[in-house]
DNA sequence: CTAGAGGCACAACCAACGGTTGTGGCTCGC
DNA sequence: GCGAGCCACAACCGTTGGTTGTGCCTCTAG
């Protein structure tokens, strides 16, 4: 493709021989090869040189995407000056969201959003080893490592999500004292979790039923299995993005009075160089909401 | 690449050697070998299979760009089941801009752009041909060959182009019957083509000077040389996009009372199957101006 | 605790690919 | 008309990339 590439824009295949530092019959040979293999004629051979033909032309532009998208896949991993990488715990919550904001602001930083499926300690691990550029977690600043450091960038509200007959199916807002009476499912979380702690303290908190047992069958199962309850209900950060058709009507409640909200850092090496870290930084300001939250005492290993 | 995709979508190298038709020992080898060819290590190898590495993760969604990337090239010139390609005589007139539309309203269709460097008769035998599948050109719809159709999609006015010390230069807009005393330069009009043509016919009409003849260095030279001069003057079509520096402080004059438009008609054969083609025609809807025009008789081949 | 199943890597082997040099034919310009 | 410039074909050969055979590791069932 490189030699494709070379050849149409140098006009004959001696010059794009040159440039790659092969021989012409080298080219020759990769171009008839292309041109077998797409089972159509590229070039119009002549004693001046080479001319596309219609389909080359029509190829040239896709040929030099191929090789633009090759060039990005690898400095995606080329160790040294690879793309920003950042981990998040779930592509379908609120730090997902800032990033792909971000991305938005910025199409021109390259990023690359990565899960590695471990705990806050794992993630924390990873940014000090350098294989991810930052994470997202809920800390308590003051016992990181030396090396690491972290930053409030999300304090993500709560809502209740709820099938069409719950008793609360119908309000605008709840406050947690109302869901003292009702049954929270969260199956899923891993005990000794932030994600357990944290519904822990919630619920020590304000009296609350939070279920964080039971089997996990995935998040279309629970969402399958509250629009049909009359009982259950769970909690969704403010942010997260979860899909279902329209006919289960669900519900999303926003907790306010005092809305409990989970706190998220932004989590990176003080030595990370890279310029585009500095700039992920400044865009992902946090916006403290204007009504009393409930924030988490942060117990846990950090 | 692909190898690496199924490796990863599988989860093991055995099951993606059997959706591949190769040994799993093939499947080690490739991925080693790409592994290798990054220096970077793309799955953790256990005795259940493969997984991920984070330089996996981050590599795999450049990975499957590559792939559709590289599909979406193959289908632009596999014979049979390409994309829409379209000819136009130039990317900066008016054709290339509704196609620009026309890609921005559809993008969801993939549409080649290709510039033929041939004349009307050309183009249109290229059609016939089936090299692309429609083109742009001004023709006399009646005496086409029987498998052309044609449409007229675009009526294109002119703007008079002069320097800042053109006597012209401070009017909003000018007449034909002004222009008389000015000399209007266009080199490069091949003779006989159609556009010399048609210059030459709006010359007689409204006795002007223009000058089709002289060396043709480029537009950019073209304008240049029109940016420094007090007589000098060309004609661009209010669509077509020329680009300069703004200290040439050039300025686009529109012609009317009549408006010379130059008639163009999307050109494509009567028995192409595509369905893109059918929604492009529908697309391009003529949208005749609401002020007197002048238009040429068309007397070439066509 | 052990045996077997399942999965990956390494080794040896071999066809085919992809480069090289050498050469011939074509076209254009002097 | 002849040389310069460029591309294609042929012969040649090292390397690549597949194959089969095998060993090691781990997880699990008896």
């Amino acid at each position: 493709m490189r030699t494709f590439v070379a050849a149409a824009d140098a006009g004959q295949f001696q010059e794009a021989a040159g440039a790659l530092a092969i021989t012409q019959q080298a080219v020759s040979k990769r171009v008839a090869a292309l041109e077998h293999d797409l089972s159509v004629r590229l070039f119009a051979r002549s004693a001046r040189g080479v001319q596309l033909t219609v389909d080359g032309q029509a190829f040239l532009p896709h040929a030099r995407e191929l090789l633009r998208v090759a060039d990005r896949a690898d400095a995606s991993v080329r160790p040294g000056r690879r793309a920003l990488r950042v981990d998040v715990h779930s592509r379908r919550i609120g730090p997902a969201v800032l990033l792909q904001d971000f991305h938005r602001a910025h199409p021109d930083i390259s990023l690359d959003v990565v899960t590695l499926d471990v705990d806050a300690v794992g993630a924390i691990a990873a940014v000090e080893a350098g294989a991810v550029d930052a994470t997202f977690h809920a800390v308590a600043v003051r016992r990181l490592p030396d090396a690491i450091r972290a930053a409030r960038v999300l304090d993500e509200p709560h809502e209740l999500l709820v099938g069409p007959r719950h008793p609360l199916a119908s309000a605008d807002v709840v406050t947690p004292a109302q869901l003292a009476e009702h049954r929270i499912w969260m199956p899923g979380m891993a005990p000794g979790s932030e994600w357990a702690d944290y519904y822990l303290e919630l619920a020590a908190a304000f009296g609350l039923t939070i279920d964080l047992a039971g089997p996990v069958f995935g998040n279309e199962a629970l969402l399958a299995e509250i629009a049909g309850s009359a009982s259950l209900s769970t909690l969704v950060g403010e942010h997260s993005r979860y899909l279902w058709p329209d006919s289960w009507d669900l519900r999303r409640i926003p907790v306010r009075d005092p809305a409990p909200v989970y706190p998220m850092s932004l989590i990176w090496r003080a030595d990370n160089p890279q310029p585009a870290l500095r700039t992920l930084r400044r865009a992902l300001r946090a916006s403290t909401p204007d009504y009393p939250v409930w924030l988490p005492k942060l117990s846990g290993t950090y």
